[in-house]
DNA sequence: TTTCAACACGCAAACGTTTTCGGCAGGCAC
DNA sequence: GTGCCTGCCGAAAACGTTTGCGTGTTGAAA
């Protein structure tokens, strides 16, 4: 087994000083053809490469970017993680990634870890605890210390930094009006709790699109899931009860289980009920019957993400003027939704 | 904007040297009572933290594991990467992902910039295109210089490090078994190309659960897929040719492609065609039929890697013998099967 | 022969730690 | 008064780099 070689071993092996390697190494005309090329010789044939953490320490600069997501066993975090890391790539970093498993605590103790000296700067989305807590000091803090944050998807505007989010209130309002503008008369919601950032964005989109065509929001139509597992019976309740002739889902999940449900209860879909869903993801993309949804672009988004974030690093002054960007969705219609 | 704080800079404040403040944080009992709850103090005050970078160099360790995979927007990978964060986290290490996205060249240049310092060891799983040139230099040479590799999943035999991995022939071999034992007659394979090594383990297990039972492995019975996007047309031929009462395929994606086509041509799926697919993702679970399938725990699988990346890293000695572990795996029956 | 520039190279600091060792002062025993 | 021990602290090395600056040697010009 070879271990890595250093400067300073090199050096010993030629009988020149460590300066004369690393200047060598990196062509300075400081050094006579000679030696530099020996040098160069005795560093190909080991294999020599710089050791990145040295380097990190003398340039304080790390070359890796830290993301902070809630879980990665999920399509668009996955997606958006897709997005970082080619970008990241492209310009020469590493992405080191922690999960807050929506738990606050972890969020922060992941924050804190990778705050000191590991990374260079932050992609992150919240945790649904931090967001129902509203506590943002660990985020703050980091800022604070100069280390730039760019937050995608569930941000907060009780932070100032850069941002990439879609227009959620939008998109939701597009797929009501979609509903509406194809005649039909009941149009139900299935979205999640209200602390949920995006979620209160795309009921509020509901709620606005019905408004804006004399039609009121009425609660009964509308249900707030806080766990997935034990949602089956407020879905039922919505269908029979109400007998909806279409449903907005905020994320897949809710989707592709309120069509499920309907199945169990006689309903076909879309005859009997359509159904149009959140986020482009495998479910909506394989289940039958596929599902009309509006995609969110996580690859785009995390490009973006990463973009924001590299152009911080790399600027000379510092700048605080922080910009949100919005990355445009668009209704795709399949199998849920009739073709009309 | 105040910045991180140094030692350097509280001995400055305090007047003492940089050791006694080091030693005071650390409680060494060279340092008086009443200096140490001074530095202490002010060290809470400012908020210090090591900074991250310095400790790896001095240690030569730096608490962070290096994940390599093809891609990460695939479930499966998801879920790994999930369980080894998991077990990383409670032993304080961190996780450095990169995507070789399927491709060589990418694998060879990622664990080339990790291997520079940046890691401790890697936990990986080869690239299509690695399996396919079966050229493993890159891996020997990180191995060679002393540092810890435990693959996962797609694993090759001549490599030696640790590995973690299913039993996916006899995985294949029970799926297959379940359709003889109810009496299937017509058994198809929809399987990836032979240098994709988990898909020859699991056409092997096929054809041996066949040959078992005294039936031969017809090859108009399998098809061997290169490309998702254009697998429809093989597919649909053995559907149409064959008439096949049951299949089995090597993934999920295979296996609902299978389902959606078999609906388009009017069978039914599990009255005319039973299916059993591989891997327990989202697919799997939401598509309608929901697949019975062979759950492949990814989320164990990462966790068992981590396990033996950091036990090792954590030996004194180092210790030549190199363990293949197993996940267990099991089928489970959903709607694609009858119940019997 | 002296002077000076150009050339080639080494020294040392710096990044932020930890830790070994040595030193200084005070107190105690003789 | 001398010697020694102990308690407390600082200097310095080490991890592996990069780089500004100092220095010695050489050759040519004066």
């Amino acid at each position: 087994m070879k271990r890595k070689v250093t400067l300073k071993q090199i050096a010993k092996e030629l009988d020149v000083s460590i300066s004369t390697v690393s200047k060598s190494l990196r062509n300075s005309p400081e050094i006579s053809e000679d030696t530099r090329q020996k040098v160069q010789a005795f560093a190909k044939l080991y294999n020599y490469r710089p050791n990145n953490i040295a380097l990190s320490l003398k340039n304080k600069k790390t070359k890796t970017i830290g993301i902070i997501i809630p879980e990665i066993v999920h399509h668009f975090f996955a997606t958006v993680i897709s997005g970082i890391e080619q970008v990241a790539n492209e310009n020469g970093y590493n992405v080191i990634v922690c999960l807050s498993d929506e738990s606050f605590d972890k969020e922060v103790i992941n924050m804190e870890m990778l705050a000191n000296g590991s990374i260079d700067g932050f992609i992150m989305s919240l945790s649904k605890e931090t967001q129902l807590k509203k506590d943002f000091h660990h985020i703050e803090e980091v800022i604070n210390q100069g280390m730039p944050v760019v937050m995608f998807d569930r941000v907060t505007n009780e932070v100032l930094c850069d941002k990439v989010i879609i227009d959620d209130q939008l998109a939701a309002y597009e797929a009501v009006d979609f509903f509406i503008k194809n005649n039909f008369k009941k149009i139900g919601l299935v979205t999640t709790v209200d602390y949920v950032s995006v979620g209160k964005l795309r009921t509020d989109g509901y709620i606005n699109a019905l408004k804006d065509h004399d039609r009121t929001a009425d609660d009964a139509m509308i249900v707030k899931i806080e766990d997935i597992e034990n949602c089956a019976s407020k879905i039922e309740k919505l269908l029979q009860e109400q007998k909806p002739d279409a449903i907005f889902a905020v994320n897949e999940l809710f989707a592709v289980t309120t069509i499920k449900l309907a199945n169990k209860m006689g309903l076909k879909v879309p005859e009997d009920l359509s159904v149009i869903g959140f986020t482009d993801g495998i479910i909506s993309q394989f289940s039958t019957p596929s599902i009309s949804t509006i995609s969110q672009n996580g690859i785009k988004m995390g490009g973006r993400a990463a973009q924001m974030l590299i152009e911080r690093l790399e600027m000379e002054e510092e700048n605080e003027l922080y910009r949100t960007e919005l990355i445009e969705t668009h209704l795709v219609e399949r199998e849920s939704t009739p073709t009309l």
